[in-house]
DNA sequence: CTCCAGGGTTTGC
DNA sequence: GCAAACCATGGA
């Protein structure tokens, strides 16, 4: 099926936007994304030219039917949301996130399943990307069905050995507990949607082995709380060397958590800066 | 081999 | 309240 979108979307920065571990690139201009029980592969068929102009129309050929597309994957992917708009909404006094946002445009705060984004930042402190990566996936293989991520019974089959095995170190117990609460129903995952942001991050801290930038991520990656913006080693180094110290997302109320995500993105490197000439 | 990773908890003051 | 020690592994 065809898709079209007018505002942002690169699926290469998305991918790697470190929001998200397990999509990937499946062939040329193609990506596969899985979501709770939902899989679909998409290839960006836009005409070179276009591609070659930010402005230009995204074409997308989708794999799975219109239905799915409009009930999963348009709120997965924040469709209705105008990043376009929000980026021209950043002052040029801010000299850092402009070129970071430009470098970052494409990049959308994905929706993305409750228990895989508790369980994933859990698993992501002090550890690298790509061994988060290899860490879930080890999860999926092992107490997952047909490449999805393990559901919170599924993964209560796993034992500390079992999880210790998928190179989780000291971080057995803390996915451990984690999955006891859910599984058992002592806390809602899909309850907490209901909460002010405040409450949520409480809530979401009361997990052992959460702390207050893996509750941010899961705050803004699994329940779209997008003025939350989580601060780690990268955006602390951004604060420092760019912010003279004072963190600026304040400033930026429920859209900082969009705001962070381009700095991360261009902390790391990634990107190209597009000067606002040939915008 | 060494170093460090999208931090959090525990301990000691 | 704060700073420092400590944490298991994999990837570079």
């Amino acid at each position: 099926m065809k898709i079209t979108i007018n505002d942002d979307f690169d699926l290469d920065k998305i991918i790697n936007s470190g929001q998200c571990f397990r999509p990937k690139k499946t062939g040329d201009n193609t990506y596969r994304f899985v979501t709770g029980e939902h899989i679909v592969e998409i290839t960006n068929v836009s005409s070179h030219s276009a591609i070659s102009d930010p402005n230009a129309p995204t074409e997308l050929d989708v794999s799975c039917r219109e239905k799915e597309w409009n009930e999963v994957w348009q709120s997965y992917f924040d469709l209705d949301t105008d990043y376009r708009k929000i980026r021209a909404g950043i002052p040029k006094e801010d000299t850092y996130l402009k070129e970071a946002a430009s470098c970052g445009a494409g990049i959308r705060i994905l929706r993305q399943d409750r228990f895989e984004m508790l369980i994933s930042f859990i698993i992501s402190q002090r550890k690298s990307i790509p061994a988060i990566r290899t860490s879930v996936e080890r999860l999926v293989e092992r107490y997952g069905h047909d490449g999805f991520f393990p559901n919170p019974v599924e993964l209560l089959a796993a034992t500390e050995d079992d999880l210790c095995a998928c190179g989780l170190g000291y971080r057995v117990p803390y996915v451990r507990k984690a999955t006891e609460l859910v599984a058992h129903k002592d806390i809602d995952l899909d309850a907490l949607d209901d909460l002010s942001d405040e409450e949520l991050f409480g809530e979401l801290k009361s997990f052992h082995g959460v702390g207050d930038k893996v509750a941010n991520c899961i705050a803004l990656f699994a329940y779209h709380r997008t003025g939350r913006a989580p601060v780690d080693t990268w955006i602390a180094r951004v604060i420092n060397e760019q912010y003279a110290g004072v963190n600026p997302f304040p400033r930026y109320g429920n859209v900082a958590g969009i705001m962070q995500q381009y700095m991360f993105f261009r902390a790391q490197g990634k990107g190209q800066y597009v000067s606002e000439k040939t915008l």
